[in-house]
DNA sequence: TTGGAATGGACAA
DNA sequence: TGTCCCTTCCAAT
């Protein structure tokens, strides 16, 4: 469930889980062999994301964060998951490895594995035995406690710190990044005579938005998804980004997608919201306060239910191939 | 057992 | 715009 939210959480856990340790990286099966042997044995220094991409910065144990050029003896591990590509985690129970995120799947975000540790008796001699990859692993990154499995990535390389800078510059702005300039990414969208719905997937435009993001932040705005970008207001392009920045950063925290407001959930209709503070909202579907997966959205892959707030028949349609839903009335094209 | 679909993107024409 | 690639899951055969 590759957008950009998954990805930072996934870095977080990386720094969280592996970050400072040696590392054993090899390629069960087998198409990453040569740049596991890159890397193989050396410590977990960085872990970014930047968009729908990740970064792993490997080097030698005596590099310092703080030495200048500390980059330059970094070998970086560029990570994109694609449509399903997915991290599997496991560990002996010690580490903080609390979630694997990854492709579509039934339970969206939860394929999870932490072994129970072992009995005490035997704990005392016998070390941690990470459990044997399932199905096509083609990274496997070990440390003492832990193990990360990634399956079906679109890209998997090791490559320069210089690399890694060029494909990060190459990015539009991360909502989720505090460095993130939001003026690019209205004058980009400003710019261009291309369907708004278009650039918004557009990741030199804006960095980590995919197709749930899309379909959801332009329901939130009222804004219809095929107008030109330049007939776009400023201020809609504002609304927008701040949305993303909540919406997004929402997603990074609890590990999922949520964009309807409470009064709009099926639940209750007209169950008044909370009072005082908002309910926390967990992760998996079975902890409590968690918003099932079908109630979570107001437009994505909701078509031909009645919107949420207007009872419209949802729409959807092919922009480029992918699939878009909107709400033809909350989002018509002269209505903004 | 097969095949379609899935939160993505690179590339060719 | 179309084609291809990466992998998994599940409904339909």
């Amino acid at each position: 469930m590759p957008e950009g939210h998954t990805v930072h959480r996934l870095a977080r856990t990386f720094g969280e889980v592996f970050g400072g340790q040696a590392v054993e990286v090899s390629s069960p099966q087998g198409r990453f062999a040569a740049g596991a042997a890159l890397v193989d044995g050396l410590v977990l220094h960085a872990a970014e994301a930047v968009g729908k991409q990740m970064f792993l910065g490997l080097g030698p144990a005596d590099h310092s964060p703080s030495a200048p050029g500390l980059a330059d003896d970094l070998r970086w591990v560029r990570v994109h998951l694609g449509l399903y590509g997915s991290w599997t985690f496991a560990s002996d129970g010690s580490a903080e490895v609390s979630h694997a995120i990854g492709a579509p799947r039934k339970r969206v975000g939860e394929r999870e594995t932490v072994l129970a540790a072992a009995a005490p008796e035997e704990s005392v001699l016998a070390a941690w035995e990470p459990p044997d990859p399932r199905g096509a692993v083609r990274v496997r990154i070990l440390s003492a406690h832990a193990v990360a499995d990634l399956t079906g990535p679109t890209a998997c390389e090791v490559i320069s710190p210089e690399a890694a800078l060029a494909v990060q510059r190459r990015l539009g702005p991360d909502p989720l990044r505090s460095d993130a300039d939001p003026e690019r990414f209205v004058s980009a969208v400003r710019r261009s005579r291309s369907a708004v719905g278009l650039l918004l997937m557009n990741q030199d435009v804006v960095a980590g938005v995919g197709n749930i993001y899309r379909a959801e932040a332009l329901f939130r705005a009222g804004q219809s998804p095929t107008t030109p970008g330049r007939d776009v207001p400023g201020d809609v392009l504002h609304e927008i980004w701040d949305d993303l920045v909540v919406l997004m950063a929402d997603g990074a925290a609890i590990g999922a997608i949520v964009t309807t407001r409470p009064e709009h959930r099926g639940d209750g209709a007209g169950a008044p919201p909370p009072r005082g503070r908002r309910a926390v909202r967990q992760n998996t579907d079975a902890a409590p306060g968690a918003v099932p997966r079908d109630e979570s959205f107001y437009v994505y892959q909701r078509d031909g239910l009645p919107c949420r707030v207007c009872g419209t028949e949802i729409a959807r349609s092919e922009m480029a191939g992918r699939n878009l839903f909107w709400c033809p009335s909350c989002q018509r094209d002269d209505r903004r």
